[in-house]
DNA sequence: ATTCCAAAAAATGTATAAATTTCTATTGCA
DNA sequence: TGCAATAGAAATTTATACATTTTTTGGAAT
């Protein structure tokens, strides 16, 4: 008898979830900018790899909304706009209010315990790798993520919180995209931890409040950013 | 000039698209199985059409959550559970009564005005097409389902309406896979109308309640089919 | 300046090759 | 003789290369 039988999950070994990861880390990132095209060409050159895994990933990345495709004439990066980032964020605070609330509703302690482990974990990691100037840290967006992960986890729905996520994935490429110099000035730790505390006193209408005024405050600083929409539109440069 | 300068939606001419509205339809029906293996070699001739195109509208339907999609050993048609069912039942009329809410705050007369119509249009056409034993009318399908996209039409959210979207087409197609005897004894065009003359005379709570009730009696008379789901699972057949 | 046509570019689709999984049958051991 | 493990063969998924179709672009003629 091994000590390892048979790999139950053998990692995504297709080279389409590979490339799917990396594209959608340069979609999220910014390094591929909003409403861009994507050329197959231009692609198979950057990630080295051929047509059939590029479709695959690019319609996995359309279902999450990150990529447009119109007939015929290719895949677009998804356009931003303060409408839509706007719109974006009043659903999620609908949708993770509601998600929340059905949590609370069917809270155990080992959710609570979860949640405290992961409130926890994240106040430990630094939110800017630079103490200067500000500088994404991976690891802390990681646990932020699994943060707000297992707030809305106890619901009792997987397509709910599949569908949270997605929002969240949307929400996070406006923040990458924002310059964000007012990131800094905010404590999102602790309204990490009112949220929490909220939540474990039992009072569902303070968390939700709580929760939703951390998204919309957020929101409000991207939307702020005139580098990330620009005002007039000048598509012809001063022609 | 022409009348028609340039069509601005030419129509999904191409072969993916295509291929997707068939197949969508074999899932909906059921004529495509739940958990069956969906083998690019049968998909070939069944459709008459390469991987390419084929590959690209599995994608899209795995996205919808029809098609089940496992690394390396191919697609499978998206199987069907008890729990699976309550799950979505369940999720459906939280987040649609979300969306009735914030429609009826968000009402105009014109929202209305389409809602009466298509109230109006729905009653008019008979749910089955034969008189002795029910077949799927799919005039009513489909006047049904702009029904009920329509109560939650006026909330102000593109992703929050795609998601109940989604949500109905996995619902409707547990409704076709159910014999479905008992649906001639209810009377959901009343449940309709009732729905409609809540929304209208303004009384929120009153119309989320009709609308969950009626997804959840929907849900209810499927739960007992059990014809759907089998009781013990013989996997050998007595071999 | 506008329209029409031709050439180029790019997306969609087909056929073929490579890699992985699954099935089958044989071998080894109790 | 029966069971488990293993190795080889078949089938299937994944990836590449090539062909076709559609859109876009550029230029010439009206």
């Amino acid at each position: 008898m091994e000590l390892t039988t048979a790999a139950p999950l053998p990692a995504p070994s297709t080279q389409a979830s590979h490339v799917y990861d990396r594209l959608r880390e340069d979609l999220l990132s910014g390094r591929l900018a909003p409403s861009r095209k994507l050329q197959m060409r231009f692609l198979m050159e950057t990630y080295q790899t051929g047509q059939t895994p590029l479709r695959e990933a690019l319609n996995r990345l359309t279902a999450d909304g990150l990529v447009e495709v119109r007939e015929q004439r290719g895949f677009y990066v998804k356009d931003v706009s303060r409408a839509e980032l706007a719109e974006l964020t009043k659903t999620r605070c609908w949708v993770e209010a509601l998600a929340l609330r059905e949590s609370m509703a069917a809270s155990t302690p080992a959710w609570e315990e979860q949640l405290v482990l992961a409130q926890h974990r994240l106040s430990r990691v630094p939110r800017s790798l630079s103490a200067t100037e500000f500088e994404d840290n991976p690891e802390w967006e990681k646990l932020h993520r699994i943060y707000h992960r297992t707030l809305i986890g106890q619901c009792g729905s997987q397509s709910l919180i599949a569908f949270c996520g997605q929002l969240a994935d949307q929400l996070y490429r406006y923040r990458r995209l924002s310059i964000s110099k007012a990131f800094p000035s905010r404590h999102v730790g602790d309204e990490h931890a009112a949220i929490m505390e909220a939540v474990l006193s039992g009072n569902a209408d303070l968390a939700v409040k709580r929760l939703t005024a951390h998204y919309q405050r957020t929101a409000d600083v991207i939307l702020q950013d005139e580098a990330i929409f620009p005002e007039l539109r000048r598509e012809t440069a001063r022609g």
